[in-house]
DNA sequence: AATCCGACAGTTG
DNA sequence: CAACTGTCGGATT
């Protein structure tokens, strides 16, 4: 049941509100079946002794009690250990006016007026397996644990400085067999509790010195199916299997101090402990240089859930709900549950599998319910989802070992929540000695044949999942470039993809008819220049297809710094006719016939970056790029003192113009120095400090600014205008309907950040702050996170604009005018402020919405009436002269052959 | 010779 | 510290 259905539910029960249904009103609206309320009123699920107390196992302790002792019954109501054996998640207490509920597991309480219980209905929502995470408080366990493994970690890498002589492979199945000693012996894995701590402590000398033979001699144990010769200590540890203690390694050497750290590890309680996200963080505090590398990265639970709902867990629970009633069904769904392959081609520590292992088994949990109520089950029903079913492959080592490790420790807690949920039916079989194990490879995803990890049979159903790693051109390092090489040799450009590219490549070709993919990227994929790159190469001219999307929503990690990216949520599927597409946004989820590769719904089309511009337009170019390291700019401050110095300094220094002091209406100047010139500016001693230093920089900086060193006393690129410019900048904020873009005078010079057209004609201006040109930068523009990125060669000179006669340009330039004038009534305001979508003044909105209609006019006579009415036509128009474009360029070709 | 990008980066309130 | 919004150098074409 999805929680809107819940809400609806709540709303339901407090409009037609029962006094004596009450409280089964309300689990039933949590998806609580019909016949378990049934046996819970007749009393035989009903665990309590005490009269008018309604204890129903692991769900909630009930009470209807009087008015003015309400606080007083839940407090003593929490602390009633006979109750709380059978773990109840709420104890909701009430007068039927007021209700006083609180969480157990998070403590949580809450306290309201009855009637108001749908404003607060998600409290109870861990009844429909919704959980809250709020990581600040859940990861109590998890972060107390990675600190003192850390702490382990640190003196033993500093005690055995010959530890990573083999990589660290050693290193690393050591530390994962420690993580798994400390779970055993705190959950019911080991027979008694505490028995590895207790008997390392007892059996080994306080100095450490013993330690290493001890542990190498206990994993020996644990490897061992009859250890009846074993020293007595040793004879308890059962056998563990699973390949966890296969090979023989070599542990460390303990000090003293490390002796007393292990055991202080082992004191923790790692019961607690949630294999959801306990890999990442043990990695991430085991290897900080990981933290922002090799796809290892903190995910949260919740945007695991935005990949996994929409790939296949949404339709497993359509599944469910349409076969209710229908015992045989079900089961079928059980063994197709049974049968599915879950893969995460860059699984780090596992946290994809180990979410989407839980919910699998979640869902299972909830049909054997179900099936149980329409068919009372007489035998012992066992778990059908294997850790066999889930596939990994992970360039590091030690996360390759943490997710094995971690799908282990989440089979042993989902298997707990399967007896107890079903407690009258539901067995799990001893976890000891591991039989299953999921398939994790350690490599390098973008070089493996997938199918080695992951092998495909016949009709198969596979889904394909994960967060690989996102690194953009400049960030790549030698091998990831030669991985890219290796996966795209032969397409043009593919230099500039970002390194995720990769795996939607490799899995675009892995799909089939029962196979889908759902990766976590960067959302720049779908954005400007990489669209035309690769996009055609996955979806292969029609035959795959994106069939969900979640666009754009921020992915912070808890690392220092609390840097994010802006991602997207691609799903993709070998293309199946009609099929329904559907777009998640944070409000709401659209229905779409098509999604195409900018993630929104339209017909497929993707717009090539151009060298030259497809209208009639004339040639725009970047700004003048400086490359100085700021030592050829000047603040105002700067400029005045200088000139005030110096006066003859004056004839050097123009002011200087980038977005930022465009749109903010900022003064910034530069040096501005002709070759000629350059004798006599270098008698100014501050002016020689500045050329200095901006050698001195080059010198020091990459491969083109080493080629600058000789001309330290210019820019990189030098442009400038005989009469006008106009300032295109190049970032802008995305609240804006319109970008800001002006006229400057000639002798200013403008900035790498924004664009420009030199000397143009005014009609030009129109065109490009037309809503016509904004709905075209919006669609297939390169964007800065969500903020718009004008490019000339994507935005500009693709953009389709029809030929016009004389007439309609002088028109447009009237209109163009008008938005100048008005501009001018407010001269004391910045851009920023006049371009506010809620400050904007009404002339200026009026102004500009005149110079959008000559602009439309000049497409057709009949006005548009929406942007998406916009973009189809201008879509349109592009195709019509893409295809003349091309037609011509062959025709020429042609007649240079025969010339 | 000219970009187009950033598991971003700097400022504000 | 969350919300807001645009720099600057360079690998690539």
């Amino acid at each position: 049941m999805n929680t809107s259905q819940i809400e609806k539910n709540v709303i339901a029960l407090v409009e037609n509100f029962n006094k004596e249904e009450f409280v089964f009103d309300l689990l039933k609206a949590y998806g609580i079946s019909k016949t378990s309320i049934t046996r819970l009123k007749k009393g035989d699920f009903n665990l309590s002794k005490v009269e008018g107390e309604i204890l129903y196992k692991s769900k909630m302790l009930f009470k209807e009690v009087e008015s003015g002792t309400l606080l007083t019954v839940i407090d003593d109501l929490t602390k009633e250990p006979e109750a709380l054996k059978h773990n109840p998640r709420f104890v909701i207490v009430t007068d039927y006016k007021t209700l006083v509920a609180k969480d157990i597991r998070t403590g949580a309480a809450l306290d309201i007026p009855i009637l108001e219980i749908h404003k607060h209905f998600s409290f109870f929502l861990p009844w429909a397996g919704q959980e809250k995470y709020s990581q600040k408080n859940e990861n109590y366990a998890d972060r107390k644990a990675s600190y003192k493994m850390a702490k382990l970690y640190d003196i033993l890498v500093t005690e055995n400085p010959n530890i990573y002589d083999d990589g660290g492979h050693n290193l690393n199945i050591f530390l994962s067999r420690l993580l798994f000693c400390f779970f055993a012996e705190d959950t019911d894995i080991f027979p008694i509790e505490g028995m590895f701590t207790d008997t390392l402590a007892q059996h080994t000398k306080e100095d450490g010195s013993d330690v290493n033979t001890f542990l190498d001699r206990l994993f020996k144990v644990l490897n061992t199916k009859d250890n009846s010769k074993e020293a007595s200590h040793f004879r308890e540890f059962p056998y563990v299997n699973g390949g966890l203690f296969r090979d023989t390694i070599v542990s460390p050497q303990f000090t003293r101090e490390a002796r007393k750290i292990i055991l202080e590890c082992g004191d923790l309680d790692w019961s607690e402990i949630n294999p959801d996200i306990f890999g990442s963080m043990i990695q991430a505090v085991v290897n900080p240089a990981y933290r922002s590398g090799l796809g290892m990265h903190y995910t949260s639970v919740p945007n695991i859930m935005k990949v996994i709902e929409p790939l296949f867990l949404n339709e497993l629970y359509d599944e469910f709900e349409k076969h209710k009633e229908n015992p045989k069904k079900l089961r079928q769904l059980i063994y197709r549950i049974s049968k599915l392959k879950i893969f995460d081609p860059a699984c780090g520590s596992g946290n994809f599998l180990i979410i989407a292992y839980k919910e699998l088994r979640k869902l299972e949990i909830k049909i054997w319910r179900q099936i149980n109520d329409l068919e009372p089950q007489y035998s012992f029903v066992f778990t059908e989802v294997k850790l066999s079913q889930f596939y990994g492959i992970e360039l590091d080592d030690f996360a390759h070992e943490m997710a094995i490790l971690s799908l282990w420790l989440a089979e042993h807690q989902m298997n707990k929540i399967f007896v107890d949920e079903l407690f009258d039916f539901g067995r799990a079989k001893p976890i000891l000695p591991l039989k299953e194990a999921g398939h994790i490879t350690q490599g390098n995803a973008t070089r493996l044949n997938w199918e080695d990890t992951c092998p495909k049979n016949d009709g198969d159903e596979i889904y394909i999942l994960g967060n690989p790693p996102y690194a953009g051109q400049k960030k790549q390092d030698k091998i990831q470039k030669e991985d890219l090489k290796l996966l795209f040799k032969g397409k043009t450009n593919y230099k500039t993809l970002d390194y995720v590219s990769c795996w939607f490549y490799k899995g675009s070709n892995y799909l089939e008819g029962n196979i889908k993919m759902g990766l976590v990227s960067t959302n720049s994929i779908c954005q400007g220049n990489q669209v035309g790159l690769l996009w055609p190469s996955v979806l292969k001219t029609g035959n795959v297809e994106i069939f969900f999307a979640v666009p754009n929503f921020k992915w912070t990690n808890n690392a220092k710094g609390n840097a994010g990216v802006t991602c997207s949520i691609i799903g993709l599927q070998r293309t199946i006719k009609n099929f329904q597409k559907l777009i998640y946004t944070d409000r709401n989820v659209i229905k779409a016939s098509n999604i195409n590769a900018y993630l929104t719904d339209g017909i497929d089309i993707i717009v090539q970056k151009r060298m030259t511009a497809l209208s009639a337009l004339p040639k725009m170019v970047s700004g003048n790029m400086a490359l100085d390291d700021g030592h050829l700019m000047l603040t105002e401050k700067e400029k005045n003192d200088i000139v005030n110095q110096y006066p003859d300094s004056e004839v050097y220094i123009r002011e200087t113009t980038g977005a930022n002091e465009f749109i903010k209406g900022l003064k910034r100047y530069c040096l501005w120095i002709e070759d000629d010139e350059l004798e006599d500016a270098l008698e100014i001693p501050f002016i020689k400090n500045r050329v200095e230093s901006c050698k001195k920089f080059r010198e020091n900086g990459g491969e083109v600014a080493r080629t600058l060193v000789d001309r330290a006393h210019q820019f990189r690129y030098r442009h400038q205008p005989v009469n006008s410019q106009i300032i295109i900048p190049l970032t802008s904020s995305e609240r804006r309907d319109y970008i800001p873009m002006g006229f400057l005078g000639e002798k200013v010079v403008i900035q790498q950040s924004a664009q420009v057209l030199y000397d143009p004609e005014p009609f030009v201006f129109g065109v490009i702050t037309s809503r016509m040109h904004m709905v075209w930068i919006d669609a297939v523009g390169g964007k800065l996170e969500t903020r718009y990125s004008y490019s000339v060669g994507i935005c500009y000179n693709t953009f389709p604009f029809p030929e016009i006669t004389q007439k309609q340009k002088e028109q447009i330039t009237l209109h163009v005018f008008e938005v100048l004038e008005e501009r001018e009534k407010y001269s004391d305001k910045t851009m920023a402020q006049l371009y506010d979508p809620d400050k904007m003044p009404k002339g200026l909105k009026e102004a500009h919405h005149q110079l959008d209609l000559a602009i439309e006019r000049c497409y057709r006579l009949k006005p548009f009436e929406s942007d998406t009415e916009r973009l189809e036509y201008l879509f349109k128009e592009y195709e019509k002269m893409i295809n003349k474009d091309t037609l011509l360029e062959k025709t020429k070709k042609k007649r240079k052959k025969k010339a």
